[in-house]
RNA sequence: GUCGCUAUCGUCCAGAGGCCUAGGACGACAGAUUCUCAUUCUGUAAACACGGGUUCGAAUCCCGUUAGCGACACCA
């Protein structure tokens, strides 16, 4: 990844979920690299939140900058002496050249280019004079260096996609060394991933049409390419590139809101992919056992947060009441009563579908309602009954206060229905609440007459 | 504009020439249970973009059209 953003991007989460299963499934190592090589678009503290976050949703690295390992470092901004290296080399086996053109001079040529209705390209206006440019060069003139397309076909057998091909006429002269000594993503790629000894590229589509490049700087150097597959990009529900405009797209913020590590794995998994036996719901585990790259699909999935929240209520019903508390407690912090969170979550495991939802179902069980749904004005004499009721209820559990209120209503000669309505509203100020009488056990006979009271 | 990728219910997927009167999941709708909501259960609606081929036979193969998306930076 690179750390241009504060926190991982969700489509690079499917997409190193793909790649960690992958390994894993094959005996291999999961490495995460920084690419840190655009100095001007890096977000402070934003590579510290991306690789906590991977390690939070338990796509744990074997290798990166924080664990090590035998390829270190792991962030190209500290490996600029590799690139240009290897640039150098590229420019004395004349596979790449110099360049001197200044910025304005390449946009002017851009703009001509476009006028003319013609593809936009780098002229080669240094390529006739590379003696000259080399002496600008020892003066102090700023350089890059550019990768000399050849006049080429360029086919690959892509693992998603199959045979691909491209024509080089399309390609432009690519910078692989920039002027202040980084180099571009396409030099720091192919160099770190041969040194690294990658054998799978598995990407987002948006690196198709630059993979010939790579293949052609691979052969430069006199490499062996590894092998490329071009997973299809995550998408609003417009069908445009997934955007923070429309949608949530940093991981966290959905962990944030109290989906669990494991229901985003396992609903990302099922972007383009789907279990060989047609499971919905299953283990890292076992989607590592069962993944395959020829699985993939190609079309482009739409992220839809509908069906994650169904799952993530899936999951919230599969846990006992003990781990359940444990993690409403951590989501919500200290300021709630455990005894009563612990008494609640009967009454909400089924109503849930994120933890987010726990506060909004229970806050009455805390504390007096604020406001209320309904008018209460032509059923003060109701209450009145209501209270004299419950204060008669010896044992005051959700089974008594059912037989008593149930009597209540016919003493009133209301309808069950309308009754309960009322007395619902009375306690937790809203016309939809969890069980009413397995509350009004839980907040007790004293604070039950009080809210009553107080109407 | 050029190059490339893609095209099955609203959404996510199954389907790799006859098993398809196209299957599952989410969502929607209806019903059952119920003091609300939810859960659970039952049922309903809902799709092979279009046009040509190939073939005895096409959702599946080929070509074209259309549409969507991506890439064309000293960004990744």
């Amino acid at each position: 990844p690179s750390p241009t953003g504060k926190d991982v991007h969700i489509g690079s989460v499917a997409t190193a979920l793909m790649n960690f299963a992958w390994a894993k499934k094959n005996g291999g190592k999961f490495i995460i690299r920084i690419e840190d090589t655009d100095q001007s678009r890096l977000v402070p503290g934003g590579e510290a939140k991306m690789l906590s976050t991977l390690q939070e949703l338990g796509i744990i690295a074997d290798e990166s900058p924080l664990v090590g390992g035998p390829f270190a470092p792991y962030r190209q901004s500290e490996r600029l002496d590799i690139y240009k290296k290897y640039a150098k080399e590229l420019v004395e086996n004349g596979k790449a050249y110099y360049c001197t053109c200044t910025p304005e001079r390449l946009s002017e040529m851009r703009l001509a280019q476009q006028k003319e209705k013609k593809v936009p390209k780098y002229d080669r206006f240094c390529l006739t004079k590379q003696d000259e440019v080399k002496k600008a060069i020892e003066q102090g003139s700023k350089y890059v260096i550019r990768l000399l397309i050849p006049d080429t076909e360029i086919v690959f057998t892509d693992l998603v996609r199959g045979e691909v091909r491209f024509h080089s006429s399309s390609l432009d002269d690519q910078v692989l060394l920039k002027s202040d000594g980084f180099p571009t993503y396409h030099l720091g790629v192919v160099v770190d991933d041969h040194l690294m000894e990658i054998t799978h590229v598995l990407r987002g589509e948006e690196w198709l049409p630059s993979t010939p490049k790579h293949i052609i700087l691979y052969k430069a150097l006199g490499w062996e390419p590894p092998f490329f597959g071009h997973v299809s990009l995550l998408r609003n529900p417009d069908k445009s590139k997934l955007s923070k405009r429309k949608n949530p797209v940093w991981a966290s913020e959905y962990v944030e809101k109290g989906i669990f590590p494991k229901t985003l794995l396992n609903y990302l998994a099922l972007m383009g992919w789907s279990h060989p036996e047609g499971k919905e719901i299953f283990t890292l585990e076992e989607y590592i056992r069962v993944f395959d790259i020829k699985d993939i699909q190609t079309t482009a999935p739409v992220f839809d947060t509908t069906k994650l929240e169904w799952m993530n209520g899936e999951y919230i019903r599969q846990f006992d009441t003990e781990t359940l508390k444990r993690k409403v407690c951590e989501f919500i912090g200290k300021s709630y009563d455990e005894s009563i969170i612990e008494k609640s979550i009967p009454l909400v495991r089924e109503r849930m579908k994120k933890l987010s939802d726990y506060p909004l179902l229970c806050d009455f069980l805390f504390q007096k309602p604020s406001q209320y749904e309904i008018d209460f004005i032509k059923y003060k004499s109701a209450f009145l009954e209501i209270r004299n009721y419950i204060q008669s209820i010896e044992h005051f559990t959700a089974e008594q206060i059912g037989v008593s209120m149930g009597d209540c209503a016919k003493k009133l000669g209301m309808k069950n229905s309308e009754f309960f309505m009322i007395l619902r509203v009375a306690i937790s100020g809203k016309k939809i609440s969890p069980p009413l009488n397995e509350s009004m056990e839980i907040l007790g006979k004293d604070e039950c007459i009080k809210r009553l009271s107080a109407i």
